[in-house]
Order: structure tokens, then C-alpha cells, then sequence
DNA sequence: CTCCAACCTGGAGTGCGCTCCAGGTCAAGG
DNA sequence: CCTTGACCTGGAGCGCACTCCAGGTTGGAG
């Protein structure tokens, strides 16, 4: 309803005005609205669209993905099934890329308490790594 | 000791052989050991420092910064200081990353929560977004 | 000794997701 | 009306991290 103009579309979105040209060029954002000189109006709507793309970026999914999702909304109700199985699909795979990651942290973080255990300089062939048994070379 | 093959190298540490090779050029892997005809030998110590670019690269650490950390390494025992402060650097971006993740994952898992409540197609302006109150279009 | 799969090099090409640019237009305040 | 900052378009360019290629070499099995 509101109208904001595409410099208060972009702070709100926290997209650049590129992307936002960009992702209506590529026909993620459809049908933004004009003014009567052709400059855009982001509705609340276009906003919300925003966000979820927002969400689904920041999970790792592809933009080809994301425009499929779009295209299917845009064709209505019976796609319904369509686009729940995308975003369950979706999901399943935020959740290995949330195991993986933690999983990497805490080797990460395994790594750091070598450091920590350190008052002053140690010998250089001191070494974590953990996985095997002896002490290995300084990486 | 042992000594790996390209390929064995490649499968042990799930990077393809390209990557392997485009790795040692960019200097990231250095003194990779050679047969008198030119082959690469993969050493334990080149696995292990593959194990951990792995982790870095898996958290999303960019290679420059990767090449940064194991050209300390290679400085010797007196970089201890700034290599603990750049993992740890690293770190903190990771626990962002994971916290960002699992909220953005909240949102998706609502969103599809929204599908799951429709027994079969629903009137095409009922819509989650949750943000906000009333009804909104579907997206 | 021969064969062939695995390896080598330098360099070009790819895919993704923007980002920047030139050159022009729009619209709100003074 | 004029100014000026925000906006417009099409298209080129970029940064990253590989990936692929052509054309040649190596080395272990038979």
C-alpha cells in the first residue's frame, strides 16, 4: 500500500538499488510498480517478497532456484504442492550445511586451544590436528 | 612418510586434482615433493594441511586469508601470535554466520509450516510472513 | 620393450552474483 | 522556472574459486 521509493526499498531489504534492478532484470521481482515517469515503487509486498528472498540467500540457495520458487507463486494456488516440496528440499539441505558447519567450528575451535595452550613460543614440530596420535609438524 | 599419488591425495581430501594443483600454484600448498620425473607426492603433512583448508573453506574463509595463515605457518614459530588472532577472527565470523543461519532457517521453517497447514489449495490470499498482522498475498 | 592411464604445464574459460558506468530523465524544494 | 539529487537504461566489467583444455611426459603392469 505504503510506496517506498527505491533508495528506502533498498535500506529496508538491505539489498543494494543494483540488486533490486538486478533481481527484477532477471525477472525475480515481477510487475514493481512505476510512477507515471518510470521510476519505482516497492509495496509492502514487493518488501515482504524481499525478505524471503533475503532468507533463502542467506541459506545458500541459488538464484535459479529462487526464480523458479517465484514463478510458481506467481502462477497461483495449485503450485502449492510444487513449492513446499522446494522449500522442504531447500531446508534439508540448510541443515547438513548447519552440521557441517558446526562440525568444521569445532575443529576450528580445537585448532585455537593449541594456540591458547601456549603461555610463550613452543617448539615448532608442536602441533594439534588430533586426528591422529603424535605430535606433527606446526600448521 | 607415506607419499600419496595425485589421486589418492585428491580423494583423501575430497578436493578435485585441478584444485589441488591450482592450490600449490597460488602458493597456498608449497613444497609439494616431486618425483624425479615431476610427479607430485603427497605427504601426511600435505594432508593435513588439506584437512584444514578444508575447514577453513568449508566455514567459508576466503583463500587469500587461507594463504595468509600458511604463509605464517611457514615464518616460523614467532607468528604463533597472529595466526591464534587470525583463526580467531575467523571464529567469531562463523558463530555470526551459524547464528544468522539458524534464525534465517527459522523463518524458512515457518514458511513451510504455512504449506503444511493447507489440507488441500487454500483461497490464494491466505499467506504467512508472520512479520506482520493481517493476511498478505501469497509469495 | 610397449602400452596406456595417470600425470604434467600454461593458459583460457566458466558460473555466479552482483557492481559499475555513461549518458540521460525525473521530481521536489527554493 | 531552476537546480540538484535520486533515479532510469543497457551493457560491460569484476572477483572469486575453480574447471577445462591441448599437447606433451611418466611410470608401472604385462
Amino acid at each position: 500500500m505504503t510506496g517506498y521509493a527505491p533508495a528506502e526499498a533498498a535500506r529496508r531489504s538491505g539489498f543494494s538499488l543494483d540488486t533490486l534492478r538486478y533481481y527484477e532484470k532477471i525477472g525475480l521481482l515481477a510487475d514493481v510498480t512505476r510512477t507515471a515517469g518510470g521510476q519505482r515503487v516497492f509495496t509492502d509486498d514487493d518488501l515482504s517478497w524481499l525478505v524471503l528472498f533475503r532468507c533463502l540467500r542467506d541459506t545458500g540457495m541459488p538464484i535459479a532456484q529462487m526464480c523458479r520458487y517465484a514463478a510458481l507463486a506467481r502462477e497461483g494456488e495449485h503450485t502449492f504442492g510444487e513449492r513446499r516440496e522446494l522449500l522442504e528440499q531447500h531446508a534439508a539441505r540448510v541443515e547438513e550445511q548447519m552440521l557441517l558447519l558446526s562440525r568444521q567450528y569445532e575443529h576450528l575451535r580445537e585448532k585455537i586451544r593449541f594456540y591458547e595452550r601456549l603461555p610463550g613460543p613452543a617448539p615448532e614440530t608442536a602441533q594439534p590436528t588430533a586426528t591422529r596420535s603424535g605430535p606433527a609438524v606446526s600448521r
